[in-house]
DNA sequence: TATAAGGTCTCCCCTTACTGGAAGGTCAAG
DNA sequence: CTTGACCTTCCAGTAAGGGGAGACCTTATA
């Protein structure tokens, strides 16, 4: 199949797959004579496990690692559960990070009427002027 | 002062100065006699500000819309408001995705047993066998 | 005075993970 | 034959700077 089916069957975009394609995360599609891409089913395969993967916060370097260990039938769970724990506590780090942050954020809006008067605590905060 | 003093006091990194000036965001410093920049009291103010936002989560742009709020006397503080609001609700957005990709992914990790063996849920889902 | 160390300048490449677009080849339909 | 929808490659750009090269400048020390 195209890339185009590729795409639509895998959810990565031909945009995405090219470029999978380019960094070598995936392997050379095979071409048709005219030059496309071809496409199997294991290829969208693969393509999902990507998807997948992404979305489930991985870095794309992260992913070729669990690529790696996925074709490794004798890799240990404990390296898979590593990458797993790495990319929550990454994950954890940027919630506490954000929270911290909303909450500042929300205590100056609190504090500032948002109405036609200039004055504004939120500025004031900025300028160190409190 | 020079420009390491500048970041030194302002807690904005020389480059990053260098950077605001290039976009824009704040004025072409003065120059000294030998082209160095030459900064002011005034000048490590307006860098703390900038500062504070970048780290209050705005963005370099919401930054540049704070700085012209702050100049204008006359604003109306309903529109600083409403700019820290945007803020919060993209990260709030934001930590609600992070949150569900930590949810999912400890799920995952709680399943795989992590040891020696090979079996592991994560890959398993990963791949779409589960 | 010579020189070494350290600060500054501009400029360009690198990062993440792609997306968008230009220029050009290919394919199926009317 | 032409139109439109594909496909190809390559270049640029994104956010927000970081790193480093090569060239000046300044200051301290021998």
């Amino acid at each position: 199949m195209n890339i185009s089916q590729a795409a639509d069957q895998s959810g990565v975009s031909a945009k995405a797959i090219r470029y999978y394609e380019s960094i070598a995360l995936i392997q050379p599609a095979r071409r048709s004579g005219n030059g496309y891409r071809d496409f199997g089913a294991d290829d969208v395969h693969m393509l999902r496990f990507i998807a997948r993967a992404r979305g489930l916060g991985f870095s794309v370097a992260e992913v070729a690692d669990l690529l790696a260990l996925y074709r490794d039938k004798s890799r240990a769970s404990a390296q898979v559960r590593g990458l797993a724990a790495n990319a929550i506590g990454r994950i954890e780090d940027k919630i506490a990070e954000l929270r911290s942050i909303s909450t500042a954020l929300s205590e100056l809006v609190a504090r500032c009427h948002g109405d036609d008067r200039p004055d504004c605590p939120i500025l004031d905060d900025l300028a160190g002027t409190a």
